[in-house]
DNA sequence: GCCGTTAGGTGACAATGTCACAGACGGACC
DNA sequence: GGTCCGTCTGTGACATTGTCACCTAACGGC
């Protein structure tokens, strides 16, 4: 079906023995997605596990009112358990991954998923990593929103979107979105950064000036 | 070890094969904790999955500041999780359960737990099915605190902790335990409530006047 | 009844969210 | 170059929620 072979790319699929391999690459699906795509949402749940091949996927929750809020990023390598969760689920909610990169991901229909978990205890540990992993993610975003001082979960959220770098090209309401609150805040605090001489602005554009000082706030001020 | 047949009480349990189930009634630890005992936590993780035969535990998160939120609960014939995603992800993490009521959980060894997931269908189903709950709990949490109204999630936990009673047996401080918010906040929202005519208190004791109202509240004003 | 503990009340203030609207900037286009 | 238009950002007033300090009221044990 395709030349492609992803199972190399995946803890849980690696070590399989080349034959079982081999019928996996029979079985996926491949699809490649745009830069700024919906990978899946509530109208749009893939019928099977989804792996991240290559590039990042961002997942997030929107509000009625219309507010959103980051939960995390899937990066290459990596499976999305939450649109299997859902699927089982069948209960209401408003979580979407966007492509926030040119993504490549591979669909394991269920049935092959659900033999593959019954059969190879590398794979089924995988899957269970994978969801353990993002309930603890989801244990950090409630912690920050319930408790997180805005201007510590923003300097933080800078720090990580800049890494390394010296900049980070983003919108106040881009940054908003992350934290699920609104564009005026972010506009308020990063006055408030800009004054301090920590960053510089420019229209979707921040610059840091002083990473050292932003960390100290992102470790809580 | 037991005359428990714990078994029978799971949907991912009770269809098994009886030879098999008496493995696992040999296999598993069974112990009952009092009302308001600490299950589990940062510094007790049990080390395999856990099952809730009899009771309720109450599973919240606390911040560094002493402020709390309620995540979700466990009922009886549900299994705990959040444990095994601790056990597995080695994150730090500051969940912790607490028996609402006496309590009776079975642990089953994560020797056993693999085992099984490997070689039972509709046991490896009820586990995934359990982690594909809770995320949605979860997501559900997010939802309430990044973007509903205080008064409206209040109204809402009432009705929810009174199910179909005429009171509801909590501070002011446990119900700001629920929503992760203040005392002081709750306060104010329930002598709103009480000026409305909806409810009526006293120390320790909501007495509900009017669901409809509280109804129409929480179902966003 | 007395006393200590816990539950609840209150006012002032800080932080965050909402709303309405005004500028400012950048790219497209002529 | 200028002009237009959509998007991004700034701002002030106000609402909601969180924090702090301190007080009073209710209950339980003795």
């Amino acid at each position: 079906m395709t030349t492609l072979d992803w199972t190399q790319r995946f803890s849980g699929t690696a070590a399989l023995p080349t034959r079982v391999r081999e019928r996996l690459n029979k079985a996926a699906h491949i699809k490649h997605l745009k830069k700024g795509e919906r990978v899946f949402g509530p109208t749009k749940i893939p019928d099977g596990l989804m792996f991240l091949y290559e590039g990042r996927i961002r997942v997030s929750q929107s509000s009625d009112s219309g507010r959103e809020i980051v939960l995390y990023r899937v990066d290459a390598g990596e499976s999305c358990v939450l649109t299997t969760a859902c699927m089982l689920a069948e209960e209401a909610y408003n979580a979407e991954g966007v492509a926030e990169t040119d993504v490549t991901v591979v669909i394991l229909p269920k049935m092959t998923f659900d033999r593959l978990s019954a059969e190879e205890d590398s794979f089924r540990n995988f899957v269970f990593a994978a969801y353990s992993r993002r309930l603890i993610d989801l244990l950090r975003v409630v912690d920050d929103v319930a408790f997180g001082r805005i201007d510590v979960r923003l300097a933080d959220r800078l720090l990580t979107l800049g890494q390394g770098l010296k900049e980070v090209r983003a919108t106040h309401q881009e940054l908003a979105s992350e934290l699920g609150t609104a564009r005026e805040v972010i506009s308020r605090v990063l006055n408030d950064f800009q004054k301090r001489g920590l960053i510089e602005q420019s229209r979707g554009l921040i610059t840091f000036r002083n990473k050292a000082e932003l960390e100290a706030i992102a470790a809580a001020p």
